[in-house]
DNA sequence: CTATATGCAAAGTCTTTGCAATGGC
DNA sequence: GCCATTGCAAAGACTTTGCATATAG
């Protein structure tokens, strides 16, 4: 079952044939699609769905804080469900591939106050770069 | 001066006005322009200069490590001259203002082997995103 | 019943491309 | 003079918007 879908409807989130579908596809771990990818899944189960729709639904979740939006250096954004544990992300420079990891250390102890310049910190995103296995043999 | 410029000639780059003028735009601290913001500043000096004409030379200097690509939460990219030193970034999620900053801790040293699933790392990348002191007062 | 969500199609923003003309080296 | 670089305009990728219609609560 889907726990976004749950903690969705926990909070009263009006639900619709379309918000369910979305909610469904972006469920799960280390899923990180584009919202073109989650329209195209979404459609499969839902096919009149519109892409209108799928960004205004990717739009509140992301502001409900219930998935994270990820930049990367392509063009289109990814989504990403796993918003309630913090993690990184591993990031394959030749094929884009994502994967989340869990580093050991704290992010934000390493950015001494003097550093800060007076701006009120409340996230950090760590990406690591590099070659994944599967584009290193190929 | 512009320190980018020596650099760019003694690696025998092709020098044109257009790609002098964008270097030129490009040389300091601090400066995290958008590709539009690069042309209007370089249409300044050389009206002509065409926005393709500042696409391709970004992409080139990418290409040469001379300049950083940073992907923010807004659509469009923006690049970072300062590629000869590692550091991270301090990002304002109200008004977008970017800074860079110096960490103290080595962010790959905190990602344990286990954790890398056979990715051969490169690259870290760290934004910190909070509100910036002005934006705080305002 | 009513406010909110949807679909559509058009517009907007950011970036890339194809190709003839230009100009460094 | 040769070939990389440029400018232009058009296309492309991604995202947002406006408004009439549909529907959850």
């Amino acid at each position: 079952m889907s726990d976004l879908l749950e903690r969705l409807r926990g909070r009263g989130w009006r639900m619709t044939a379309q918000r369910r579908v979305v909610a469904e596809v972006l469920d799960g771990d280390h899923v990180h699609l584009t919202a073109d990818e989650v329209h195209a899944r979404a459609a499969e189960r839902l096919p009149e769905i519109s892409r209108a729709t799928v960004y205004n639904t990717l739009g509140e979740l992301v502001g409900l804080g219930e998935i994270l939006e990820v930049s990367t250096d392509r063009r289109a954004k990814r989504y990403d469900p796993n918003a309630h544990r913090p993690h990184q992300h591993l990031v394959c420079s030749r094929c884009g591939a994502i994967r989340d990891v869990h580093p050991s250390g704290d992010p934000l102890a390493d950015l001494p106050a003097a550093e800060r310049f007076g701006f009120t910190i409340s996230d950090v995103e760590v990406t690591y770069r590099g070659i994944c296995p599967h584009c290193a043999t190929a």
